[in-house]
DNA sequence: GCACCCCTGTGACAGAAGTCATCGCTTTCA
DNA sequence: TGAAAGCGATGACTTCTGTCACAGGGGTGC
């Protein structure tokens, strides 16, 4: 296993490792510096850093491309080191359902490391990225040796779950028009700009993957983002939205929900 | 809050034990033996599970009990001695979707335990039950001092995740028709009896709450029975189905998902 | 026996969801 | 520059979903 890690680094990221074992340089240290930022890890020790990073196998993914798919057998998980990665299920149809989008900093694919299963989902890169890849074995062993890693998963899986039954109920519950009402309010909350209008938002993605997130077709996305702004509650231009009332998109979702 | 455990021990089950905290009576014993059994305690020597023993706090509940309910702040987690739990979320309107029915061996609400956020969903006794409650407290000490167990806790809470997916899945992409069929599928899977002219099923369940489990409402329920008839892919009698082609059902769902 | 409750089936209907096809615009890239 | 691909809007249409209302059957309890 050891033989890995070296190897690969020296592809990824550090020229001047030339793939001696027991030398642990820059680039390890800069993995022990990413690894810190990882909910999971964090709390370990520098040493323990150093001992995961050794470990640990960078990859780097161009936009677009496959991490895993739904159903291939797991040898291990991943930590996003750079870049956003989508975890979603497709339909024999060619549909998509987006079950999470996650950054820097997440780990990804924790669940059947543990569980022995396959794949439960697909991932792909959305833009470029950089993933660390920690095999099953090194991590169950972390694990065993340090039982408040484990604790943390657990944190993180629960974090997961939490997200699942939060999409089951909207699309258990509601309508195109309320998740994507939701949709809107939460963008608007995180990354919206107040003018005298009302709070600008920009669509950071396409009305198909905006339908993949929740849980829909692109057409009933555009027609619905049409219907309200027929209806005044905002108004497009491009991938720009101006809502005019966010309180009453916020209500919009109370109303049905 | 050691006051909760053996107070309610006496009051639920042990008639001789007087309420001494070192007094590890038969139902203790008793006890060990129905945690033994619990997923996640397997594994544990009989000590430990007398330790555990100690610590947990029997409760009964009638059919139709609320055991916690979604949004309420999580003291710990049970364990399903006895009957089934039926976790849930609840519409404004008055719907509802399960998320899973859990018998005896499962554990239930594992996650708020560890990620300190109250109750996802709510959860219900189907039919008298007894659950173990464990406190947050005690749970987490013996995770920390036996590692394996938070480790086969993740591989119970990554089987719930799986399933949330499939939940998430059919939805998404099925329609209430493909729902029921495999439903039926699952059913005769489990419990079909084979007969001459197709499988024979007895419904466990109200229309009602079979619509509550494949997300939908009673009267779509019986609708899509009385088409699935109408086509003569089965009969229906009171809650007895027979299914001349178990087959077809089957295909019915890969058509369509 | 009778009232009451729960379960079931079904007609009527409105609205939502999804499919298919078309058109126009922009971007990309050879 | 021109063809191709991607994206968005929209009309037409079918099917699905969910709601409301109502009627009948089968228990249960008084």
């Amino acid at each position: 296993m050891a033989a890995i890690t070296p190897e690969l680094n020296t592809i990824s990221s550090c020229s001047r490792c030339s793939g001696t074992i027991f030398a642990v340089p820059d680039s390890a240290h800069k993995l022990g510096q990413t690894l810190a930022k990882v909910h999971i890890f964090s709390g370990l020790t520098e040493s323990e850093l150093g001992f995961l990073a050794q470990r640990t196998v960078p990859r780097h993914y161009s936009a677009g491309e496959s991490v895993f798919g739904e159903g291939e057998p797991c040898s291990g998980f991943f930590v996003v080191e750079s870049g956003n990665v989508r975890i979603f299920k497709s339909s024999p149809h060619g549909r998509e359902q987006v079950l999470s989008i996650d950054g820097p900093g997440s780990s990804i694919a924790e669940v059947p490391v543990f569980d022995g299963g396959n794949y439960p989902a697909s991932a792909t890169a959305i833009d470029n990225a950089t993933l660390l890849f920690v095999s099953k074995r090194d991590f169950q062993a972390l694990c065993l040796a340090h039982p408040q890693v484990p604790l943390k998963v657990l944190r993180v899986v629960g974090a997961r779950l939490r997200r699942l039954v939060g999409i089951i109920e909207e699309l258990s519950f509601t309508t195109v028009r309320h998740r994507l009402a939701s949709y809107l309010v939460r963008l608007a909350q995180k990354s919206g700009k107040r003018t005298a209008e009302g709070v600008g938002v920009t669509l950071p993605i396409t009305n198909q993957e905006l339908a993949a997130q929740i849980g829909t077709v692109r057409e009933l996305v555009s027609r619905n983002l049409s219907r309200l702004q027929a209806e005044g509650m905002l108004k497009i231009d491009g991938r720009n939205v101006l809502i005019f009332n966010l309180k009453a998109l916020e209500e919009e979702n109370l109303a049905t929900e």
